[in-house]
DNA sequence: TGTACATCAGTGAACGCGCGTTCACTGATGTAC
DNA sequence: TGTACATCAGTGAACGCGCGTTCACTGATGTAC
């Protein structure tokens, strides 16, 4: 809270690692314990007081940018409307801007993205798992909601169906082949009709009689 | 070609570093120029005899990789049968052919797919440029062909059309969440039947009248 | 067939680097009386 | 309100590590005559 820096006790430490962690992926791609120490001011073993190890400020970043994929997320469909009648072209809206929030949130950290996904996890850190899963739970929901036809039976609205799994597949495709470089990254505005004509080709797709 | 030791004039070292970073890769899943010479029983200035520095050994690697996956998906498509006379239920089956050639090329290779696809690529390196490009011709290529009416006016057959970014975006993304581990990767007739259902989930989403 | 020599693909030692982690320590903080 | 003391969050030096890269070198190979 105190602006002013002090010798010791910093006051909250655990929470300036953090945002130095965060800090030091979003301008350079990569962190290091050491290199976050030292942007936040403090001795390499500092961190030692409030992480058991370099993973474990991992993980915590990580949980950071899930919870915060996951609010980007919510936002974007909150912001399509959530009137009840809901028609299928609406339902196409919907996943067309899932899709499209999904891929921006990559892009626009696309190291802490990198770092939440790109590696096998930690089953162990429960925190971790709960906002890995609280994210899907978000994408199966929506999904269950506007397609529940596929699925009837289900009384809990966030099973992976294969159509949420497909959604979820097609989103993280498209946000890992524009991080990499795959796909042109820029400007923002092609990406997002890009991703938006993707969702809509594959859901209006010619089909037999 | 000879299997004798030689102390000196190894033969072929390029082929031998290639095929030590290779398996430097499946069998532990990172690797080093340092490493890699010593797999291939050979000093760490070796490798320098063929490769500018670390990353064009790195770019080597890609480029066998991307050629594998090409023979992969190739083979995928030509099992399907390639009749003229397609029609739609073909066309998805196709596509999910390709699909689950894609993710389990991915499962079987994870750390050579990651090293293709898992950062931004040298772009002044024609080969690999060359290589990727081969692939997404032919993903490209299978798409337009079957469906040529959503963009009948491209004479060349290996457009990006939105549909087939959609289908390299599904099939890319579910091959880094198996390889991530977001999704379980065994056994593998579940991972691929996984696949297969999310295509057909997709491409047979009820619709509006 | 034999010899002299240029070429070339290796060696091995060394460089500087940043890393994760440990350790004994020290100085600030807060509590008990 | 003041003092003694335990707690705790930092320090800074040190460890061993593997890395990419360079350098002067050496020994095998192949060619010219």
């Amino acid at each position: 809270m105190s602006t002013s820096p002090r010798a010791y006790h910093h006051g909250d430490l655990r929470a300036a690692l953090l945002a130095a962690a965060i800090d030091s992926l979003e301008t350079g791609g990569d962190f290091s314990l050491r290199a976050v120490a030292r942007r936040a001011g403090v001795s390499a073993a500092a961190p030692y007081r409030h992480f058991a190890d370099r993973e474990a400020l991992e993980s915590a970043v990580a949980v950071e940018g899930l919870h915060d994929l996951r609010a980007a997320l919510r936002e974007a469909v909150d912001a399509v409307g959530t009137d009840a009648g809901v028609d299928t072209d609406d339902a196409v809206g919907e996943l067309q801007a899932l899709a499209v929030a999904y891929v921006s949130f990559a892009l626009r950290r696309p190291a802490v993205f990198r770092l939440m996904f790109g590696r096998e996890c930690d089953t162990e850190d429960t925190l971790r798992v709960e906002a890995a899963q609280q994210v899907r739970d978000l994408l199966n929901g929506t999904v269950t909601r506007l397609f529940p036809e596929a699925d009837a039976d289900d009384a809990a609205s966030a099973q992976a169906t294969p159509l949420a799994t497909a959604l979820w597949g097609l989103a993280h495709g498209l946000a890992f082949l524009h991080v990499d470089g795959k796909l042109p990254p820029h400007p923002a505005a092609e990406v997002d009709r890009r991703v938006r004509d993707a969702v809509a080709a594959v859901l209006t797709v010619p089909r037999p009689a």
